[in-house]
DNA sequence: CTTATTTTTTAGAACTATCTAATTTAATTT
DNA sequence: AAATTAAATTAGATAGTTCTAAAAAATAAG
């Protein structure tokens, strides 16, 4: 069963959209997620519905099916096998790679894919700190927590953001708060919410609350 | 400019035809060459014309211009360098890089060409010898005859093949005859004009005269 | 429990790319 | 030069993706 590109675009962004929200997902958050109409996303999930890769009601919702999951954790494996490509090996900046890859993640070639995941040496991550599926769609997944939710003292190593804006990227950046860093915790602002942390031992640095929130940490 | 993935190969496929056969290409050869019908051509052709890739008059011809060739030129440059990658870093064989090659020569992103190019250490041919334009569309392209047209005696590297297809390369590697590999006509049968060579300087294999013909060589 | 609002879906149009069948133009043959 | 053949183009259909505008269904408000 083969998808086009726009298919296997609205099969992702609805698998992380059922992956956050959790509760079910509109038509519309589609349509926002992938930047189209609702009426186009109407007649993609009858067609997606027809392939059986989403159960499909109208008016009632949608259920990716395990067919649908499969195929859409192998797009994501691709992308994310990319993402490590552009980033190590083509020294691409973290906020440039998502555009490419979101064009590499459609061409068809396992044995592309399979040659590219031993060259990277079978990276678990991807730049960003997302895990990467292996080809049977399983995810390693760390448990981690937003560094908003740490306690004061305790100690840890960034592992993922949620948001990957290039703007945010940019600024995490220009502080050095990049996937890797360790961090500590030295003080919580209860005022607004804004934490003091130290970076790799040697910097210390304010956040914002809303930039805490969106930093995801393996602690230690 | 942006030509979309059919424009491309349509493109590609007249550029290589001019570059082959000389006179005026035809809408058959086009045809034929890009795998598809007389009428779905016709139709290409106009819609090239009006974005002004190549000048076009019905029923008489057409021409490339020279914006139609930097643009080709840019797509094989892409191609090729894909086709670099795929061998050098991913070892793939050389048949079978080609059609994973087809797709990865659209993606959009010129920052991507030039890393991946600087990644590959800039090289001037691909693996099946053919020059890989820089940039600009310029192409250093190496004095080279058929292996065929070779007197007795004479030696040479090969450095290309005018045939790709993944039968004819595949007979290559079992005897040998690799891109690089330096040769010496060791007798040539008047009969038949089959060829006899000397490989490498331990290997003495036959060659007929059609696998002769689509060898080209720098001769030294 | 009707009415209003929001969400979702359908209808109809546009655009790209392709095909078959029919027509038109050019080239060849007698 | 007229007739035949070959090549190229147009007409009309289909399939995929997207849009706007209109209709239908579900949810929220009074």
């Amino acid at each position: 069963m083969e998808l086009t590109t726009a298919e296997e675009n609205y099969l992702k962004a609805i698998y992380h959209l059922s992956e956050e929200g959790k509760k079910s997902v509109s038509t519309n958050d589609i349509a926002s997620a992938i930047q189209t109409k609702p009426a186009s996303v109407s007649d993609m999930l009858r067609k997606l519905g027809e392939k059986e890769v989403i159960q499909y009601r109208k008016y009632y919702g949608l259920q990716i099916t395990p067919l649908g999951m499969r195929l859409a954790l192998q797009t994501i494996r691709k992308h994310r096998l990319w993402e490590v490509f552009l980033v190590d090996k083509l020294h691409f900046a973290w906020d440039e790679v998502h555009e490419v890859a979101e064009q590499l993640e459609h061409i068809q070639s396992p044995l592309l894919i399979e040659r590219l995941d031993a060259f990277l040496n079978y990276p678990k991550f991807d730049p960003h700190g997302d895990p990467i599926p292996d080809e049977f769609g399983d995810v390693r997944s760390r448990p981690r927590i937003a560094l908003q939710e740490m306690g004061i003292d305790q100690s840890g190593q960034i592992v993922a953001v949620k948001d990957s804006s290039p703007a945010f990227l940019r600024y995490l950046d220009k502080v050095g708060a990049y996937i890797g860093a360790r961090i500590k915790v030295l003080d919580k602002v209860e005022f607004d919410g804004s934490v003091e942390i130290l970076v790799d031992q040697k910097k210390t640095i304010f956040m914002s609350k809303d930039v805490a929130n969106n930093i995801l940490i393996l602690t230690s």
